[in-house]
DNA sequence: GCGACAG
DNA sequence: ATCTTGTCGC
């Protein structure tokens, strides 16, 4: 297992972090959007980056991308642990997403560079994060987050937290993630995660 | 110093 | 997130 050096990966988070756009930079009208999740087996790190189609909100195809997996879970650095996975997941699709739905926080996060915003800026591609639980932030009556006095995501239900990634403004990313709820889930993510579970059990050995 | 802390 | 089976409840 690698010990990140947290002093240099806060600072590598801060000095990216200059480089997010939180304006609308993605292809519209949205037709393929992806969602995607990784699981852990024993030392591999199971990436899956699932695509769907926007209007319909249906399954079209997924790639999967497995590495061994050395950096371990901090607690506001996950995206080094995770972004391996999910970059080479994405990278292997062949129909590339108009937007990209991450299973973790965009700039909800106490340096304003989560997972999601991470990957989009690494790939520069459009991201928006959606997180099962808290990580910093106020939110406020009208269920708004805010991190260090700017508002950056929303708190969808106590089970769903929004935020910007990359490349897309906070409202629309609340107009997407709602366009694929089912169950008040999001679809896209949703299949990645499972996927990528149901691929722990088919690696040979250990 | 103490507690909290995405997946 | 992972290690793990059955079981309670709508």
């Amino acid at each position: 297992m690698v010990r990140l050096n947290l002093k240099k990966a806060a600072y590598l988070q801060r000095k990216l972090s200059e480089l997010v756009i939180t304006k609308d930079m993605f292809n519209k009208p949205i037709k393929y959007i992806a969602g995607v999740d990784v699981a852990y087996r024993k030392k591999y790190a199971i990436g899956v980056a699932y695509i769907l189609d926007y209007d319909k909100v249906e399954p079209l195809t997924y790639s999967v991308y497995i590495v061994e997996s050395k950096v371990p879970y901090i607690p506001t650095y996950l995206a080094f642990r995770e972004i391996w996975p999910m970059a080479g997941a994405l990278l292997k699709l062949k129909i590339k997403p108009d937007i990209t739905l991450v299973d973790s926080h965009g700039l909800i996060h106490p340096r304003g560079f989560g997972a999601a915003t991470h990957l989009g800026v690494v790939l520069n591609l459009p991201t928006i994060g959606v997180a099962k639980s808290p990580l910093v932030g106020k939110v406020d009556k009208d269920g708004y987050i805010h991190v260090n006095n700017k508002r950056v995501g929303y708190k969808f239900s106590p089970k769903l937290y929004i935020s910007i990634g990359h490349r897309v403004s906070l409202e629309s990313a609340i107009e997407i993630v709602k366009h694929v709820l089912r169950n008040s889930i999001p679809e896209p993510t949703r299949l990645a995660h499972i996927k990528a579970n149901e691929m722990k059990y088919k690696i040979s050995m250990e």
